[in-house]
DNA sequence: TTTTGAGTTGTTCGA
DNA sequence: GTCGAACAACTCAAA
């Protein structure tokens, strides 16, 4: 039934125009659709550089939905502002009745969403928004007293309880699509005019859009089966790769949980788990928005950090001395990716060697993964910190090597990051300072001149860590 | 209300 | 080298 004569749709993390929750909402409801996406000044004149892999890869994922959009009919509005002014002008002077988002769950983003709804609501528009990036959101998964999970696994086993092939249902925008206005012709702004240079995205095994999601997810495929065993090991290609598309909605979840649940295999329930995750810390974020900037359970706020400035340092520049650490570290400054398992270990090191607050290593991380999610960033930093729901045991902290010689046994992750150290037989390379000078000279590496030795030894401050703990509980 | 079982991803120590 | 216990008690969720 229609409700509306036109309506404009607001595209934020949602760049795709299939299975799209608030553009068939839009459709369904109005005779004209016009399609818009705001490349916003609130966000990108925070970003500290002039190359950033995020607005790259967003540019290149709304070239293709314009082009997407064109070739259906309709169009792409892309605007440079501020959205609290931008997107009422816009509905404005498009006499449109409504406008349509999809939810987000972030802070900052809720307060921008109710500005906007506010000066909407001051033109007579209304402002209607819905669940599209998580499976169910906030209040749809509670347990039997009506109250929110804060501990994962009965989370996830009443997840799954609910997952229903109904949920699953792609969104039939195509149904509509006739309804797509077409809007004023008007360029799309350059990267160059937003002030970002081009880098090579392909390069990094980072193709955008919803094509460069089709084809991770069309690789993927054939690897599902195995993800279970493959997933921890960064030197194989076990992970789908997926999380930035997932980011930036280049790609659906239904569409992904769809491709898991239809399978029974281990490998696609492991993954199946793994979206059911993202789905916990987004409804986390929701009911305890203090996870932003506090420890979950707030009484590890009193947690006293040294916070070494130098030791920060080494970590942030790769130089721990710890290699698998260090080509963690270097994965990420390189590509804007790390490997999930080097996450732990990595957030481990930073916490419960190095003794840096979580939250240093969580702007860090927010500021370098090309996926990063304010929900899953802190949600794992605060799980490495132990000071979340569902946190690791205080006393249960990783070890760099013994996690180098499980995950990368034969050091072939290593190798690729840290080049100095390719010489090393897979025995010494995840300890390389081990090595006597004579086997440092074989191995065509000086510890302490061509590589570091390692910042601090482990033993003692695993030993440090627990007393830091400690101080806490009592 | 009380009880019970369980809790992402680990490490170390000593037998 | 392999194995089990200890790490520490607490909170959550469900029965």
């Amino acid at each position: 039934m229609l409700q509306f004569d036109s309506a404009l749709v607001w595209f934020r993390r949602d760049l795709r125009n299939y299975d799209h929750a608030a553009l068939y909402a839009a459709l369904k409801a109005s005779r004209r659709v016009f399609c818009a996406f705001l490349f916003d000044t609130e966000i990108l004149d925070k970003l500290p550089a002039a190359t950033d892999r995020r607005v790259e890869f967003i540019w290149h994922s709304i070239a293709e939905l314009k082009q997407a959009l064109e070739s259906t009919g309709g169009g792409l509005l892309v605007r440079h502002g501020g959205a609290r002014d931008e997107i009422p002008r816009l509905a404005a002077q498009l006499k449109v009745d409504a406008v349509y988002a999809n939810h987000d769950y972030e802070p900052a983003a809720m307060a921008r969403d109710r500005a906007v709804e506010r000066a909407l609501g001051a033109q007579n528009i209304v402002f209607l928004t819905c669940k599209d990036q998580v499976i169910f959101e906030k209040d749809e998964v509670l347990t039997q007293g009506g109250r929110p999970y804060t501990v994962f696994t009965p989370y996830r086993n009443a997840w799954l309880k609910k997952l229903e092939p109904f949920f699953l249902k792609p969104y039939p925008v195509d149904k509509y699509r006739e309804r797509l206005a077409r809007p004023p012709a008007t360029k799309m702004p350059t990267l160059a005019s937003l002030g970002f240079q081009q880098t090579d995205l392909t390069g990094l095994g980072l193709p955008a859009g919803m094509s460069g999601a089709r084809m991770l997810l069309g690789a993927f495929m054939s690897r599902m089966t195995q993800y279970h065993e493959q997933r921890d090991y960064p030197d194989l290609e076990g992970t789908s790769r997926l999380s930035v598309h997932l980011r930036f909605g280049t790609v659906s979840v239904r569409e992904l949980a769809r491709a898991a649940y239809l399978e029974a295999s281990c490998g696609a329930q492991a993954w199946l788990n793994e979206l059911a995750w993202r789905d916990f810390y987004f409804m986390i974020l929701h009911h305890y928005p203090h996870v932003v900037g506090h420890a979950f359970r707030r009484e590890y706020d009193a947690l006293e950090f040294p916070n070494n400035k130098k030791l920060f340092a080494a970590w942030c520049g790769a130089r721990t001395g710890y290699p698998l650490v260090d080509a963690a570290m270097r994965q990420i400054n390189q590509t804007g990716y790390m490997h999930n398992r080097l996450r732990m270990v990595a957030a481990s090191f930073l916490v419960k060697d190095l003794h840096v607050d979580w939250r240093w290593g969580e702007r860090y991380f927010a500021g370098h993964l090309n996926d990063f999610d304010l929900a899953a960033n802190n949600g794992g930093w605060q799980w490495a910190a132990s000071t979340g729901c569902d946190a690791q045991p205080y006393f249960r902290i990783f070890n760099p090597v013994t996690q180098s010689q499980k995950f990368d046994p034969q050091g072939g992750f290593i190798r690729k990051y840290v080049p100095e150290l390719a010489g090393c037989d897979e025995k010494s390379i995840h300890a390389p300072w081990l090595m006597t000078p004579e086997q440092q000279k074989n191995a065509g590496v000086i510890i302490g001149r061509n590589y570091p030795a390692p910042v601090v030894d482990h033993a003692a401050a695993r030993l440090r860590a627990l007393e830091l703990y400690k101080s806490v509980r009592r």
